[in-house]
DNA sequence: CCAATACTAAGACAGTCGTCCTAGTCAAGG
DNA sequence: CCTTGACTAGGACGACTGTCTTAGTATTGG
């Protein structure tokens, strides 16, 4: 693996701190001292602002969690063993950081909705993108109605996620994969409202 | 109703700006224009500081989301309806808000885990007696297993309600309302894992 | 070897933040 | 009337914010 670049190195470090601390709370001082990044070259490589980096973190944490949705269903055959591992992927992960480290784009979007026009419009597209992939993956299951149950998976991530983080257990996301399961048992008898 | 006072004011203005900006977002400058009370009582009546008001403000919104669950139960006969009618409410407030207005707490919640002790126990006291409260409902009407699907109304609507800001769209929470109405069917014959 | 470009260094800048303070206003009780 | 306590006015304070600038160093292509 080659070394990361100065910028790679500052997104990737974005994508944590915005992660743990949220868009407003994550300074750029704080931020390349983390990274270990020259505090000068901040506005070379984001010209932009704070605004163009948490885009790229947005874009990064994306494609990161794609990667994790299509393992979990490369590694297990039925819809709901693939949920649950990733909903135990997650668990582990948010254990393994302190339950500090949530899904990375909840916190930035619920900050800047309609604050920041670029932002809730790229977290839209990052849980579009989640979701398509869901909804894709369960279609190639046989699912019949894949889109209802890809939204249900995205909100139960979602809140468990924030019930996981706020009681600091992983027991919220262990009974949401539950409920899916049931919810994809269910459906495949009869279409989802 | 008696004139608010002014600490009174202080709080609902709290509620109102940290769902709608966040906790960090929010400054005691906007928060005292907003609510028109005097600048100069902000450390009267909160020496605790912003954190003491934030504490005040989940309170507040704690027994008014209480109250709202209390009432869809009153006002419908079967889980699924009254489910569907504190979601459909959701949405409105949520619609009429111009989507800025979503869970009072979640956006506090995420920004401040494990960085204010004292706002993270407030809100988990908040989350579990939201959930107690729909536990209690469900036991009433008879379901064997209302620890589970309180705990799935819960990470639907926090979920939902992220996804329908996001989007501009009342249709995660209408979706999401559907799917415990399925989940409420299921478990009514067999218990929730 | 030289020119041009990519990057770093370090701080200035104007603004905002939470907090705290002192002087002043006000109302109620004696 | 006077005193006592609750409350307001409005700004000072130092720390921190995102942004931008100017000077300097590496690095690359010819």
């Amino acid at each position: 693996m080659p070394e990361p670049t100065t910028r790679e190195r500052m997104i990737s470090t974005a994508v944590t701190l915005f992660r743990r601390e949220g868009y407003t709370a994550t300074s750029w001082r704080h931020l390349v001292e983390q990274a270990g990044t020259p505090w000068g070259s901040a506005y070379h490589h984001f010209p932009g602002g704070k605004e163009q980096l948490a885009v790229a973190a947005i874009e990064l944490a994306t494609v990161t969690t794609s990667a994790t949705i299509t393992r979990a269903f490369e590694r297990n055959d039925t819809i709901a063993e693939a949920v649950r591992w990733w909903f135990t992927k997650a668990a582990q992960a948010l254990a393994d950081g302190d339950y500090r480290a949530g899904c990375p784009l909840a916190t930035i979007a619920l900050e800047t909705v309609n604050d920041s026009e670029v932002l809730t419009q790229a977290c839209k597209t990052a849980f579009t993108t989640w979701q398509n992939e869901l909804e894709n993956h369960l279609r190639e299951h046989g699912h019949p109605a894949p889109e209802g149950l890809a939204a249900a998976i995205m909100h139960n991530m979602e809140g468990a996620l924030l019930m996981a983080r706020v009681h600091n257990s992983p027991e919220p996301l262990t009974r949401a994969a539950g409920h899916i399961a049931i919810l994809a048992a269910h459906t495949m008898m009869r279409r989802l409202p």
